[in-house]
DNA sequence: CAACTTGTCTGACTGAGGTCAGATAGATTG
DNA sequence: CAATCTATCTGACCTCAGTCAGACAAGTTG
């Protein structure tokens, strides 16, 4: 039986000969690869020239560059962000949302290609695994940060919170004037948040887990109880013994993840009109 | 419902991204990624040049340079092969060896790195969604490469063919001297021959599947069928309007394939000692 | 054994990809 | 408004990766 590590190292070493093409069929039509991906990386839509950099972990110098040539090209026009004119941003021309376009098709020529041999049933199953993996593999290499929590982030990644529970509670969900907890981590992929919470102290030795969040689309992949770990941990390095946290009846998948995280129910703590329910655990 | 396609394509960002880097934990050791990789495919057995090339796919040019350098640092020793003294053999020197383990140990690292944030079970899941990928990923990428039927690729195909009669035959199999078909098809994988057939004229417009080979290890991935489809292919191209082929009943993968195909069982039509079942087709 | 084929090597050259050290223009701050 | 910081750009430079043409030695064939 192999490891997980020796599967994945065997696939990799398939996957780069074999797919790894899938890259390289940006190739082939006048621009050098990376030329390509930055066309590609700009899209229908247009991007920040920062952006773009962290996006393709490109030197600045060498990125200018590249915008250069496409513009040169006529593929991509670059103009001032009007808010802070030392910004920039990167769009496509017609012509260079044309050759976008060329350039999905080629992939999807080449991904069509490499299913073709397989019969029906076949690609269903390559469908089903590298779902599976994708999912995977993404919750795998979520990054855990501690933002600022009265920062950008941090309100970015709570507005979706409190909107999913207005969406769910009957009547509705009214967060007032939420006042900032004491440290707040965002779990970002690319670039968006998909989960969040926060650690509050409410007495000597206890804290209380706030405002914990996991995107829909992410349930299922294990991203919140690693989560709810990672608040633990940072519960303890204030330290606190002891984490406390209250929720409502109506979110149950939540529920069931802090009964197997370890959490027991306790009698209510606060006069928190939504919370129904109350658990508690104990700090190693 | 995403199609194949789309999941593939959204894998492949994903995987580029977040695995990419596997490749890229040879760096950083001194040595330029396409000489680690050189090294690497290497490996601690040694390597034919000529083999060296087409697994990498490299310029023979370019190959001759990378292994000098390696030569130079000592890492690799490169030997005329004494049966044709025009080929030679790369073997790693023990530094070299030394050298392939780091890159093993970095590789892992990384692996163990990538797999770290996840549960056991989700290990498991990962571990069996790459693995049915890379199964599938690989036996859509085999080629089918028509072959000399009495050159060096068909013998060496022939033979595991042989070998695996002789294995499963009661009484062993005997080749005698076998005379080569009229066209042979060798399915490779890796350089790897791991299936084979051959098609022979036996009569006006019929023609025979001979010698038809799937390795153990590739069962259950359609390859079978699909070769058979390519020398079904190949036999319409010779102008027989008809297939047939014998078997013998210790082979049950195949005659369930045979009967998957649409091939119908007839008479025996020859006094091959060792066919049990005959079975025909009639081409479209 | 002459003519060819095959496997590897050498030399000359190219472009892609990338780094680094400033320069410059716009924003921010005391 | 001077000083500082930030986002981007320019110029100089370097290595890696790869191609092409041809040389050459060893093997094969008529």
């Amino acid at each position: 039986m192999l490891s997980t590590i020796q599967v994945l190292r065997r696939f990799n070493r398939t996957y780069t000969q074999r797919i790894g093409v899938l890259d390289e069929s940006f190739l082939g039509l006048g621009l050098p690869l990376s030329s390509a991906r930055l066309v590609f990386e700009i899209g229908a839509e247009g991007a920040g020239v920062g952006d773009l950099r962290s996006r393709l972990g490109l030197d600045s110098g060498y990125l200018s560059r590249l915008l250069r040539s496409l513009e040169e090209r006529d593929l991509v026009t670059v103009e001032p962000d009007p808010a802070d004119r030392r910004r920039r941003t990167a769009i496509l021309s017609p012509s260079g949302r044309r050759l976008l376009e060329q350039l999905e098709q080629r992939s999807e020529d080449l991904a069509h290609r490499l299913v073709a041999p397989l019969t029906e049933r076949q690609r269903a199953r390559l469908s089903e695994a590298l779902g599976t993996a994708d999912l995977l593999v993404r919750a795998a290499t979520v990054s855990l940060d501690e933002v600022d929590p009265a920062g950008s982030r941090a309100t970015a990644a709570m507005g979706h919170y409190f909107a999913e529970l207005d969406r769910r509670f009957p009547g509705g969900f009214d967060p007032g004037a939420p006042t900032p907890p004491d440290s707040f981590t965002v779990a970002t992929s690319d670039g968006r948040p998909v989960a969040c919470g926060g650690v509050q102290q409410i007495g000597a030795g206890i804290g209380e887990v706030k405002r914990m969040w996991v995107d829909p689309a992410w349930r299922g992949a294990g991203l919140g109880s690693r989560l709810l770990r990672h608040l633990e941990g940072v519960a303890a390095d204030a330290g606190h013994r002891v984490v406390r946290l209250d929720t409502n009846g109506t979110l149950s998948e939540a529920i069931a993840m802090y009964e197997r995280a370890g959490y027991t129910s306790i009698e209510r703590y606060n006069d928190n009109p939504y919370a129904e329910l109350f658990f508690e655990k104990a700090l190693p």
